[in-house]
DNA sequence: CGTCTTTGTCCTCTCAGTGGAGAAAGTCGG
DNA sequence: CCGACTTTCTCCACTGAGAGGACAAAGACG
């Protein structure tokens, strides 16, 4: 098919566009109650959307005691693509303009081979997608990384952990190889979105989302919409000083949030304690698989090792420590807990509560829920969706 | 004078009070340069904020190649009352509808006395500058007090060192007294919006505000807008933990970033020190005031005192290993640091930025300036007279 | 004194948007 | 099967915001 050309050419056309996506199909009456326009003036813009193409009038609902109403959706066979790089792994996925996914892949992967390798990989991946029948084209695609972005470039910037992709033109380069529209965030941001369209923060305003994968950073979400800061570098938590006089981190300091608590230093944490014979669990682990990883911690401390437990509750403490200071700093209303190491579960997440609760105030913390995220991997994804979607489905 | 009673009648007239507000007097055609609107829709709406009252046309300007303009200003005859209310201390000051102060009184306070006794001093201190011929009557008042504030509804909620205000509806009370619209938010937020307005972030959208005075708390402020919150206890970081295991605080934890630095730690410290007999100069002044502030420690800072400039270099650590923190966690444009401790000066500011550039990213700090803010003691009132106009100038 | 520039006013035209009348297409009770 | 009532959608006349051009007012300047 032919692929979106069409933008809203208002904001009335725009508001419709995602009361589609957020709530689906519409009868011309429902969308009239939700958008304080006249039924003449909505006629004429659902007509003109008609025309466009991005949405299509397809069959009649039930009736509800009277003349029975035409169905207004989105077109169908509009597809966006989401992509989520990680430090070690991708998710690709396609989605209908309702944001629904239709096709997820995910493949390890190292971002450090820098952006041609890995752009090489997400488009095999994509095409891949495609040939499966979801999709014959884009019409869009999000893209998150793991670092810091200048957004309206859709640029990397400084990215510590994936440096060959300083100042690389992702936004472009991909547009260009996709023929489509192309946005480009951070990966915590995007979780943000994603938890914000379909997950626990939909009813939420100002929240928090911290993930916890190889590294830690938080997504910041004001009013409805992502805070990205004056450089693009909001939410990178990770080198807050979780520990005076801690270990040392890789950006010189010592003591940082990630160099105690992350992926990365919980499989390090966990390797050391079963070679220096502090759990027999681990051990038997690590001789099995030749290498540690959070989620062997994870099944340790569900297998009931007590050391696998107390590294958990470490490193909650140093996370829900921060944590606490950003909730004083912030006082957002939801704090959402996702990443990799999410598999960890209600031991990290006891461990985060407690210490917040303690440490902040109770104005802060009265009516503050601090939950693990709904969506786990497919955030991201949904995430990218949501953000080319929101920027397509607003006045060209 | 009859007092104003009219508002806005839509966005553009609004923008119109706002740029008369923040740039003076300006002509017709000055204004449709900033305002994006046709030159005869601009006079239709100026023409009725000339029948309203709320602008006047007063003479005309000297030529400038062509035709002379008329002058159009805000009304001269509005009034507005500025209330900061310290822990310790109020201020009060009259403005005209641009904000300029037109008179400022300061008198000592104690918070603790309750909303009535306060209420009583700030309304003769008030009738005291109506007096003086500065004001006939108040179109609109604004009032910080020194803890979180429900802000639609204008009440306390919680205020540690206030707790006697808890649930007090000061907006109500006070518009009743006065007679007036008023509007009533946090001291620290008030202050930022001095600062935005005439102080050192008038060019800057992303910004935090430090506010060291006998606490601590920080003003956040976001694409230009106050952030207050979940539940209006944004910025309250006199109760992040600066030191572990540090000194106990009144909140019951121990470390806090108040219990270490601010203008009751600092006096605290000094007399210990000078009880100590670790300075001199400090116990001179203990003897000769028969007790020590935070004006004191400055005083023998400057004058050479080693041991005051340690206690400052060591406040000043406590509080940039705090705001390192936030800057990771937020990335602003610009850093404010004030409020009366700011006597301390450039020792204190030094101490500061050493932490901060030493601890944050340098992608967040490098172009990143923490300074002093501009307008001291009249930051407050000057951010109150900002917040009523804001309300006062926007549609009704 | 005529020309040029700037400012402000007036008048007409366009178009977004409203609200009411009524047509189309149902349900439901008698 | 028919009439009364509902709901959905369309059509049309009217209103008011706003644009843009013509023109008047008022000064600068050679």
């Amino acid at each position: 098919m032919r692929r979106m050309t069409a933008r809203p050419a208002n904001a009335h056309q725009a508001r419709l566009l995602q009361l589609l996506r957020d709530g689906g199909p519409n009868s011309r009456a429902q969308l009239g109650d939700q958008v304080d326009l006249s039924r003449s003036k909505l006629a004429v813009e659902v007509d003109r959307l008609l025309e466009t193409g991005l949405v299509v009038a397809d069959g009649l609902a039930a009736s509800r005691g009277g003349r029975r109403s035409h169905n207004i959706r989105l077109n169908p066979g509009l597809r966006f693509l989401g992509v989520d790089i990680g430090a070690t792994s991708v998710d690709v996925a396609v989605t209908n303009a309702e944001l629904e996914i239709l096709g997820h892949i995910n493949q390890p992967m190292d971002v450090r081979e820098g952006p041609v390798a890995v752009f090489e990989q997400v488009l095999s991946m994509a095409a891949k997608l495609r040939a499966s029948g979801l999709a014959e084209g884009f019409d869009g695609a999000g893209i998150g990384v793991p670092g810091p972005v200048r957004f309206p470039e859709g640029v990397p910037v400084a990215p510590p952990i994936m440096p060959g992709w300083d100042g690389f033109p992702v936004r472009e380069a991909l547009s260009q190889e996709l023929g489509c529209p192309v946005m480009v965030d951070n990966d915590v941001n995007l979780m943000a979105l994603g938890e914000q369209h379909a997950g626990v923060a939909r009813t939420v305003h100002d929240f928090l989302v911290v993930k916890i994968g190889t590294g830690i950073g938080c997504g910041i979400v004001v009013g409805g919409d992502v805070y990205r800061g004056t450089t693009g570098s909001a939410g990178d938590i990770g080198h807050i000083q979780a520990v005076p006089d801690g270990r040392p981190c890789a950006c010189g300091n010592r003591g940082c949030l990630e160099a105690h608590f992350s992926g990365a230093a919980l499989a390090r944490d966990a390797t050391e304690a079963a070679q220096q014979g502090r759990s027999a669990e681990l051990a038997g682990r690590l001789e099995a698989n030749g290498g540690l990883s959070a989620a062997d911690v994870a099944a340790a401390a569900a297998a009931g090792d007590a050391t696998a437990l107390d590294l958990i509750r470490e490193g909650g403490r140093s996370t829900g420590q921060v944590i606490a200071g950003l909730v004083s700093f912030f006082n957002p209303g939801l704090v959402v807990i996702g990443g990799g190491v999410t598999g960890l579960g209600h031991n990290l997440l006891a461990a985060i509560r407690t210490q917040v609760y303690r440490q902040s105030l109770p104005l802060a913390t009265g009516n503050l829920p601090i939950v693990l995220g709904e969506l786990g991997p497919t955030a991201g994804v949904i995430g990218a969706a949501r953000l080319i979607s929101d920027h397509l489905f607003s006045p060209a």
